[in-house]
DNA sequence: TCTAAGTCGAGAGCACTGCTCTCGTTGTAG
DNA sequence: CTACAACGAGAGCAGTGCTCTCGACTTAGA
């Protein structure tokens, strides 16, 4: 053995073993976006040249690998989400949050199965791990963080005249508890809420083929709608 | 053979079959509401106590069974929101649009699996045939009616100043081609698909689990979003 | 440096799936 | 009454997720 310049301790197979496990994820990806939701383990190994079984010592199950593909799949979002609010002026608020929604729906349309992975049916016996929660919320918290901005400048109404009930202001209260939420008041995170409804009701309405009989041009309608929408809000 | 009484011409067999095709149905429809959107056929057999291959007799596909599922899940959403919407009276068209949208979600409530057959991330290699889309327009025709009435006696304010692009205009046009939404001005239209998107998705939240965390009273929030929604539209 | 321990990939195998084909049985139409 | 079509059962094929065992290999400790 040499003295040095070998790979670190813990080194050769640790590193070995995180590449493996991203040659996986990033099969299993493609075989998502080609062949749609039902993802088989036994195809990506055949596709990485090993047999199902050598799959099974980095990932415990199926469920697991699609909890990776979940995860990464709220980072990309929540981070094409955040690439385009950062693109706007800081005092343009109506428009961070326009690109904002632009960036969900373009991210989304590339990105179709993975954006069914998440926002989709939950797949069938498959229940969320902890994990997910935190890449999840990043997207509402771009959101989050306009209206915050939006209030401290004055850019929309705190309150008009909304009369909210005692127990959803309860939840909106607890919301505010959250960091990245908070410095909002309830008024504007019920209508904050209301827009991010609409918004990823607006997506899956796309890209689920919902509108394709109604509407031509995809760009102009969903726009049009999240325009009104930032409207309606206060932005 | 008797010569009167018995089941009509093409009869007794084709009244099994008829019978059979409603028993396969039904006992899917147990199996999807208790296991989740993978539905097996053989199980289903297995539980009909014949041989998979029977089934096949009166399906040609798994994908046939489950299309057969779709119309019904269409069908039977359709009905209980035009029976919520039938129970107000109707010169109270703000009231009629709230119970249609109370009637989609509670039937939703009631039938998380066949919803999110219907309303989920589309199923991997299925494609929806054409006879789906029928059942499907029923709960947007209710809508669509309600809309129709309240433009017919004043209800609504028919133009508030929106200005809606050229081509956003000529879809909204063309959708008014429709029986089912013609008489309706277009920005009313294009108002009322912001209140379809919203429905929907504040249903598919709620039932995907993505307002678990958040919202503690999931009726009182429902609510407030669709009356919120409902002033919006002019109701 | 040698050895015990742990990691890995391959292969066989189990129970399950959708679907096809064949083969007797049975209801039906001419 | 007969020829035909519909039907249910069974075997079988290719595929799935997952488990277990076995030999080859890397790593860590003495």
């Amino acid at each position: 053995m040499t003295i040095a310049g070998g790979p670190p301790a813990r080194g050769l197979r640790a590193r070995v073993r995180a590449e493996m496990i991203d040659e996986i994820t990033a099969t299993a990806r493609r075989h998502l976006a080609s062949e749609g939701a039902n993802l088989s383990l036994r195809a990506v190994a055949r596709d990485l040249g090993m047999v199902s079984s050598a799959v099974y010592r980095y990932f415990p199950s199926r469920d697991a690998l699609l909890t990776a593909l979940i995860v990464e799949a709220y980072d990309a979002l929540g981070e094409a989400t955040e690439r385009a609010e950062a693109a706007v002026a800081r005092r343009d608020l109506r428009g961070r949050w326009l690109a904002s929604c632009h960036g969900v729906r373009d991210w989304a349309r590339a990105h179709p199965s993975e954006y069914a992975l998440i926002y989709g049916s939950p797949v069938p016996g498959y229940t969320a791990p902890p994990d997910t929660v935190g890449p999840a919320s990043r997207t509402p918290a771009v959101l989050g963080a306009i209206l915050r901005d939006a209030v401290a400048t004055g850019g929309v109404p705190a309150a008009r005249g909304e009369r909210l009930p005692k127990a959803l202001r309860a939840d909106l209260k607890r919301m505010g508890g959250d960091p990245r939420f908070s410095g909002i008041p309830e008024p504007v995170l019920a209508r904050g809420m209301t827009g991010w409804i609409h918004l990823f009701g607006t997506v899956s309405f796309e890209l689920f083929g919902r509108l394709d009989p109604l509407i031509g041009d995809g760009d102009l309608f969903f726009d049009y709608q999240i325009r009104t929408m930032a409207t309606q809000i206060g932005l």
